[in-house]
RNA sequence: GGCGGGGUAGCUCAGGUGGUUAGAGCACACGGCUCAUAAUCGUGGUGUCGCGGGUUCGAGUCCCGCCCCCGCUACCA
């Protein structure tokens, strides 16, 4: 058995997600979390959300409350979206947390102790009024190259050129339009040059085991070629006080410098909670006899490869004293390294990105009040961005779901249950099989093989497809038997037989299908005369701060957790001859085709 | 500007290391069946594989040039 650390990306938390995000973090890392639940490994799956850095404080500004509230009422709606699509997490938290704060300080000072954490003097742009480091893309102004009046700090959109904010003519604030200050400032750098053989020699292996898609793995090797020096504080008042520097309550670390370590605080609060404190170790630490073995996996959308294969990387390799500076590790042990930085592109909506501020978004909170978690799922599995940018519209959702889910799966288990609670009320027990029940049996049962060792490779597109595929045979089945036309007493033996397969083949397509629709495989499970549930769900917990007094001002807050041990075991599991099966009521929504213009017409 | 990804049937997309008539799903047409949420099963057509060169016995697949779309470029997955 082999532990396996599903690191699932950060929600930001100044405002609801919208149906984008998580299907480049949620919906994958779910899939796969409870692929492997099922393949007999130890997974831990964390997350929270990232509640630290610039935008919050923006958009706090601009609804008149302060971070936290900002914080609070965005965590709840996303804490809320997420357990009603079902991601299972064992400890979905906040960055806010005491202990989160206290991980983080002291993965700081392990990586200053090592070496690699240097001071620096740098130029920073600040906003008059309120003393806050104005970030490069907050500034515009004209560009000294071309002219362009709305050029960014950081580079101009019209002549493409690389810009410092103070090359700009009349510089301004684009939150507020005044005109910032560029003082000196001190901070602290993460030496990465120091850290880049390392991380080198990390992605070369990670290249030769040949699981990563091959365009993060690129496009991290070839960010490593112009490594530099990072900042890792930043001058603000919103975040975690730096070690050290407890006097200057204005400087706070970088948000994404904490946002990351997220991933081993949250590990360690789920271990604390456990009342077993030591036991995140089995994740993050090599085991000792060598015996066992622990995998990573880091799932999020593209714009955050940087700080999953470099960033991130770097801190560890930091903390463990391995880059070219030595070191030793500090008091958490030698960590372990991603083994797999998983990487969705974006899904798209008309020709642009989903985008907030231009109202051309879908929340998730929406999309599961009107059709449900396993619509959504399913569509993200079947035709997300996994490879490349994928476009999202309504039309293929309504198509996708009447066609597919309901027509193709949806009607399957119908059609099943409605036969066998006609004919016997119960699982009819089978006789001899025939060629054609033992091939569809066969079927069934290689897709446990096909379907498992996509998902293991991420790809959920193909997974899904070819259990679907599973799904078709069995359809295909009844109609080659055609068990609706034996009956005389003479078939009935017969009659049995094909429903006892039938019923088989159902239940084991639900595993199947379980992975990416696991409410649907609950529904299905109690159609076929099951009882309880049969994927365990998440659910959310209010927990008490464990360390209150770190000045961030949460006492309690709500986390997701849930308790998968009765996860399903990756395998067919034999229906029970006269197990009681009643008239069944649809599983899925079959959607009429109106609801694309209605939808259009919402977000118009 | 730099970097990355992409341009394949009406639509959404598959097509490691080049090799018989380029695939899937959806949509569409026709036929079968009626247990099922008019669901299901079978059959069928369509493609200058962005454009132009090149390498090769042979390229959607490799090389060069060009066009177009998208993303990242360090605080919106």
């Amino acid at each position: 058995m082999t532990h396996v650390l599903s690191a699932v990306a950060w929600p930001y938390a100044n405002g609801p997600r919208h149906i984008g995000h998580v299907a480049g973090f949620g919906v994958p890392s779910d899939v796969f979390s409870r692929y492997m639940r099922m393949a007999g490994h130890d997974v831990l799956m964390v997350s929270g959300t990232d509640e630290h850095g610039t935008p919050i404080l923006v958009t706090a500004d601009n609804q008149g409350v302060t971070a936290r509230e900002l914080a609070d009422r965005s965590n709840a709606v996303i804490v809320s979206d997420l357990v009603g699509l079902g991601l299972s997490y064992d400890m979905f938290t906040r960055t806010t947390t005491g202990n989160h704060y206290s991980v983080v300080q002291r993965m700081f000072e392990a990586c200053q102790r090592n070496g690699y954490m240097v001071e620096q003097t740098t130029q920073a742009a600040i906003s008059p009024s309120t003393g806050r480091t104005l970030p490069d893309r907050y500034i515009e102004g004209t560009c000294p190259i071309c002219g362009y009046p709305e050029a960014r700090g950081d580079q101009c959109d019209n002549c493409g050129n690389q810009l410092d904010p103070t090359d700009l003519i009349e510089p301004r604030s684009k939150i507020n339009g005044e005109t910032p200050q560029f003082v000196d400032t001190q901070h602290f750098f993460l030496d990465l040059p120091a850290l880049a053989e390392a991380l080198g020699e990390w992605l070369d292996g990670r290249e030769a085991s040949g699981t990563w898609r091959p365009n993060v793995i690129k496009f991290s090797q070839n960010i490593l070629k112009e490594i530099r020096p990072r900042a890792m504080t930043r001058d603000i008042d919103w975040g975690i006080p730096v070690p050290g520097w407890e006097d200057q309550p204005t400087k706070r670390l970088y948000v994404w410098f904490d946002a990351v370590i997220g991933y081993l605080s949250a590990s360690i609060e789920w271990a604390r909670r456990l009342g077993e404190p030591d036991k995140w170790r089995e994740w993050w630490n090599p085991a000792p006899d060598g015996e066992g073995t622990a995998e990573s996996f880091y799932f999020m959308g593209k714009d955050n490869i940087v700080f999953h294969s470099q960033i991130w990387p770097a801190e560890l390799l930091a903390h463990n004293g391995q880059g070219s500076r030595g070191g030793e590790p500090g008091e958490y042990g030698e960590l372990n390294l991603p083994t797999e930085v998983v990487s969705s592109e974006f899904l798209t909506f008309g020709d642009s990105q989903f985008s907030t501020s231009r109202g051309n978004v879908i929340y998730v909170g929406d999309f599961l009040d009107r059709y449900g978690p396993d619509a959504l799922r399913y569509y993200i599995c079947a035709a997300g961005p996994e490879t490349s940018d994928a476009a999202f519209t309504w039309s293929d959702f309504v198509t996708r779901n009447n066609s597919e889910l309901v027509a193709g799966w949806g009607n399957l288990v119908n059609r099943t249950a409605t036969m066998i609670a006609k004919s016997f009320g119960e699982i009819p027990a089978r006789g001899p099989l025939d060629a054609v029940d033992e091939a569809v049996l066969a079927a069934v049962s290689n897709g446990f093989t096909a379907v498992g060792d996509l998902i293991e490779r991420h790809r959920l597109r193909a997974g899904i497809a070819e259990a679907m595929k599973v799904v078709g045979e069995v359809n295909k089945y009844l109609t080659v038997t055609e068990p609706y036309k034996m009956k005389d007493d003479a078939q009935r033996d017969r009659l049995a037989t094909v429903l006892h397969v039938a019923a088989q083949c159902v239940s084991d397509c639900n595993t199947l299908l379980a992975p990416f629709l696991p409410h649907a495989a609950n529904r299905v499970h109690v159609v076929l005369g099951g009882e309880g549930e049969f994927m365990p769900m998440p659910r959310v917990d209010v927990v008490d701060e464990l360390e209150p007094d770190n000045g961030a001002g949460l006492t309690s807050y709500p986390v997701i957790t849930g308790d998968y041990a009765l996860t399903p075991v990756w395998a067919s599991r034999p229906v029970v001859a006269g197990t009681k099966v009643d008239k069944p009521t649809p599983v899925f929504t079959k959607l009429d085709p109106s609801v694309v213009d209605d939808e259009l017409a919402r977000m118009a």
